[in-house]
DNA sequence: GCCCGTATAGGGGCGCGCCCCGATGCAATA
DNA sequence: TATTGCATCGGGGCGCGCCCCTATACGGGC
């Protein structure tokens, strides 16, 4: 059995330090290299080459999801595992969708990282074991994404635009003052956005944008 | 200089390792115990009477404002540290009302934890300098915090389900269907809630269940 | 020239949250 | 007993998001 070299990225200096302490115990895993933001973990991965690398998903300028899809278009052998705190099914369905390795919890046990890290690196993956319901959810949720997932990339960049501002909680007039529209403009797109990524009844747009927030960012 | 007995409570055991490994590297200071809940913390105060207690604010079942209006009910002699990831002014302006001695951010410098630990144990305050901003505003504040600070504490136990379920994005109708009653008692319950919690504008309970959501659990 | 997508702008209607007012019943308490 | 708080239920009005429709203008491709 070969050493697992593997990369570490989040912004908290004193978590990062647990993770070392918890990690290092383990004498097959060796840390090549932390990050405290998106981009410096970007360019280790590129130029340590790591097995594995555990990004934290919050993390300022680009965030895990930036990473992932990064080294993705970079075509590095790199497996990734997501560690996060907050339980959001739609991130954790979100985090599958784009191909993550591992999604572990922050609060779970100090063993179950390491033992994230050596599936991960075996080519297995490795889920939460609470986060096993919505892994079934997804059997549900198959048939839907069969026929189409809506994405953020078929929305026009006027209606980027009004997104992102949607997802800092603006109303459609503060968007309009904002944008130098009227509010009916405003009105309109969010019925196109609406349309486009599948979503109805009320306020389903203020839900989304808000849920989405990191990847409008 | 005498040692500095302090406890240590946070409910995520990676971050936990972090701070021991981060705050041992300080010979004056003595990790004398530590907790992943807020009872624990609690007991562990009580017990073995450390000078300071660094506390996480997000903690299941008592949390760290749990934690400190309890010692502070049993008269302890203890310095309570908040250690804390989100920076929500609200929070902070609450955390200094109930008498913190220490305001720290996770993603703070390592050494900024340990200066802490020593200021408070000599008895001085200790803020994140991120927060002087906030610090500064409570001039400002001071008037308006002088007639009412909105709580959860403040709702009654129907209100907190009702709050509850809209922080699950169910509409007044689900609500009412959930709890056998009728819609327009949830409307009322949402306005109750709306007035104590000093809510105003459209969706704004909504957007406060939603932001408070893991404070409701 | 014509069609199509995009952005702009409006009208009307509906659902729902928010806000004002009212009322009844029930329990604890002064 | 009377008051106070809580929970229950209702009416009416307003704002705003969502949904239906039309319309104009611009640019690109057939």
């Amino acid at each position: 059995m070969s050493e697992i070299h593997i990369l570490i990225a989040d912004d908290h200096p004193i978590f990062r330090e647990g993770l070392k302490k918890v990690i290092t115990r383990d004498a097959q895993i060796k840390i090549i290299g932390e990050a405290e933001d998106g981009v410096t973990a970007i360019e280790l991965i590129t130029t340590l080459q790591p097995q594995v690398a555990v990004l934290d998903l919050d993390m300022p300028g680009k965030d895990g999801f930036a990473v992932l899809r990064a080294v993705q278009e970079a075509k590095l052998p790199v497996k990734v595992i997501f560690l996060t705190m907050h339980n959001s099914e739609a991130i954790f369905h979100s985090a599958l969708d784009v191909g993550v390795s591992g999604y572990v919890l922050k609060d779970g046990a100090i063993a179950e990282i390491v033992n994230a890290i050596r599936s991960v690196a075996a080519g297995r993956n490795h889920i939460s074991a609470e986060l096993s319901t919505w892994l079934l959810n997804r059997a549900h949720r198959a048939t839907e994404l069969a026929q189409q997932k809506p994405s953020l990339a078929d929305l026009t960049p006027t209606e980027l635009r009004v997104l992102k501002l949607i997802a800092q909680e603006m109303t459609s007039k503060e968007i309009a003052a904002e944008l130098f529209i009227s509010p009916k403009t405003v009105e309109h797109h969010r019925s196109s956005i609406c349309e486009k990524l599948a979503l109805r009844g009320f306020n389903a747009l203020v839900k989304f944008a808000i849920a989405h927030k990191s990847e409008l960012a």
